[in-house]
RNA sequence: GCCCCCGUAGCUCAGUUGGUUAGAGCGGCGGCCUUUUAAGCCGCGCGGCGCGGGUUCGAAUCCCGCCGGGGGUACCA
């Protein structure tokens, strides 16, 4: 024991029970246990049995055991894998004294393979397995955590989610549903010609986003890399490469606090497709959200607290000025500086900021927790978006959405930026915020207006969080829910 | 980063105007029982009260510091 000078009795008990099974020539971790049967399938093969009902039809599984009522010369123990749950009885007279002896004195938590045959109980009718022959696949050293109340220390289930997993069947669900939902969205941008890639996560500048970033160091080489913030920038290379369609899914980083809807390193996706604006994109997010959720739930309609959302498009649609006239009574067209934004807000400017970080606060404090039902915001300033190509129409702005549900962004969008003369100016404002004290301003990335000097198609990209999207569909109240080891001090 | 709340048995929790050897249920251990089941029946606490100081005759309880967590706030997706 490296861990602990002083075993606990309940630690020591089940190393002891370790030593016996050892000491009776039994290995208490065999490499194997071949043809068994999900327990999920076993179930679905009795559907309906009778109570009282005793086959001879024999199945063969294995899992931990998660709860057992002795009796006499019998007992039930509830046995548990990956697929479902079923009781088994164990009885004396098929077993053999010592096979039935050392199976009650099994601990909970202990994984085990049995053979028997399938019965319903006579009072309760419960599908069960009359075992008449067992195996200790591998001792449990700890005791589970409590079955009754579960585990419910959120500390600990966030710590050690394996015994959140093992005790509470609604993290088991989430688990599922996020690894289903990742799968449908890959699905509905595959069978659309889209085509899945993996670019840099150290990268020798972070771009794409506004975020501060994580940096690391490359020994043999002797630079500094940073993580990806975004994969916007490379993903947008590939389409100068002729890749006119393409997506990639997986982690960014942005080195800020933690809160209920952010992790520091979270799973985002991102899609560009060339040809298209930031209209066509609005489209196919409401459409995929919708499908994926109709495939996943089963419906379109979420439950988030006491509200009921429906995610079927078309999804609400409003510019960024109605938005924050509506809910902060303030005209942003009517401030175009700072000075006389911060006046109508009733702030002091802070140095560090810019009107548009001020237009992003108002967004974020008053706009968005509003937007409960699915909700495009469109058309941004310019200082806020270094990669959205310019409106058509609107002075000053770009083409940009963000889509917000549940009071929360979940995806955002814009036609990109193709012109590189333009785009080098963008990044020359970003050095001047950089300047000013922003962090979060963009590094001028001189490969990336190369490569759109070679020429990009007009292009819309979109970027959906992930976590968000599946905090949605589960309902889940924090990040922390749907990502099985978020991020906690050590 | 700041503010508020929390940290007692393996699990879920009682216990604060400071007062005898710190409690319950589940789990565990022992016994009984061949169809029980959100925990069959009977019996037995198995504990450095997050850590370190301090006040006091006496601290789980009061004070200070630290560690960890939750909620809010700042920043952001």
């Amino acid at each position: 024991m490296t861990e602990q000078p002083e075993l606990s009795d309940v630690l020591r008990d089940r190393r002891e029970k370790l030593d016996r099974i050892r000491e009776a020539g039994i290995d208490p971790f065999p490499h194997e246990f071949a043809e068994r049967e999900e327990i999920v399938a076993v179930r679905a093969a009795h559907e309906g049995l009778a109570p009282g009902v005793e086959t001879d039809s024999r199945h063969r599984v294995a899992g931990r055991i998660v709860a057992r009522r002795g009796h006499g010369k019998a007992a039930f123990l509830d046995l548990r894998d990956g697929s479902g749950q079923i009781q088994l009885h164990a009885r004396e007279d098929l077993l053999g004294e010592e096979a039935f002896e050392r199976l009650v004195h099994l601990d909970l938590g202990d994984i085990v393979g049995v053979e028997g045959a399938a019965l319903a109980t006579r009072r309760g009718g419960e599908l069960s397995l009359a075992i008449d022959r067992w195996r200790l696949l591998a001792k449990s050293l700890r005791p589970p955590p409590g079955k009754f109340h579960g585990l419910e220390d959120v500390e600990t289930r966030y710590r050690r989610r394996e015994l959140d997993l093992i005790a509470n069947e609604t993290s088991r669900r989430v688990l599922a549903l996020r690894a289903r939902t990742i799968g449908e969205v890959r699905r509905w941008l595959d069978e659309r010609g889209f085509v899945e890639v993996e670019t840099p996560v150290l990268q020798p500048l972070y771009g794409g986003a506004l975020a501060r970033p994580f940096v690391t160091h490359h020994n043999a080489l002797d630079r500094d890399f940073y993580l990806r913030i975004a994969t916007e920038l490379y993903l947008k290379r590939l389409v100068v490469g002729g890749i006119d369609r393409v997506y990639e899914l997986g982690k960014d980083f942005r080195n800020e606090g933690v809160s209920h809807k952010h992790n520091p390193e979270f799973t985002m996706l991102e899609w560009y497709e060339a040809y298209a604006d930031y209209g066509k994109t609005a489209r196919d997010l409401e459409l995929l959200v919708a499908e994926v959720a109709e495939r996943v739930l089963g419906t379109t309609t979420i439950q988030r607290g006491e509200t009921a959302i429906d995610l079927a498009p078309p999804w609400r649609r409003m510019t960024l000025r109605e938005a924050i006239r509506e809910r902060a009574g303030v005209d942003i067209a009517e401030r175009p500086t700072r000075e006389a934004l911060a006046a109508a807000m009733g702030t002091e400017p802070d140095p560090a900021e810019g009107w548009g970080k001020l237009v992003d606060g108002l967004l974020s404090k008053s706009v968005e927790p509003e937007l409960v039902q699915p909700t495009f915001v469109l058309d941004y300033p310019v200082e806020l978006s270094p990669f959205a190509k310019a409106h058509r129409s609107e002075e000053g702005l770009v083409e940009r959405w963000e889509a917000f549900v549940g009071g929360m962004e979940i995806a955002n969008s814009f036609s990109e930026l193709n012109d590189p003369d333009a785009q080098r100016r963008r990044f020359e404002q970003q050095a001047a915020e950089l300047a000013r004290g922003d962090e979060e301003a963009q590094p001028y990335d001189e490969a990336f207006v190369e490569a759109l000097e070679q020429g990009m198609p007009p292009t819309g990209g979109v970027g959906l969080g992930i976590d968000r999207l599946v905090m949605m569909l589960t309902g889940a109240q924090s990040v922390r829910e749907v990502v099985l080891f978020p991020a906690m001090r050590f």
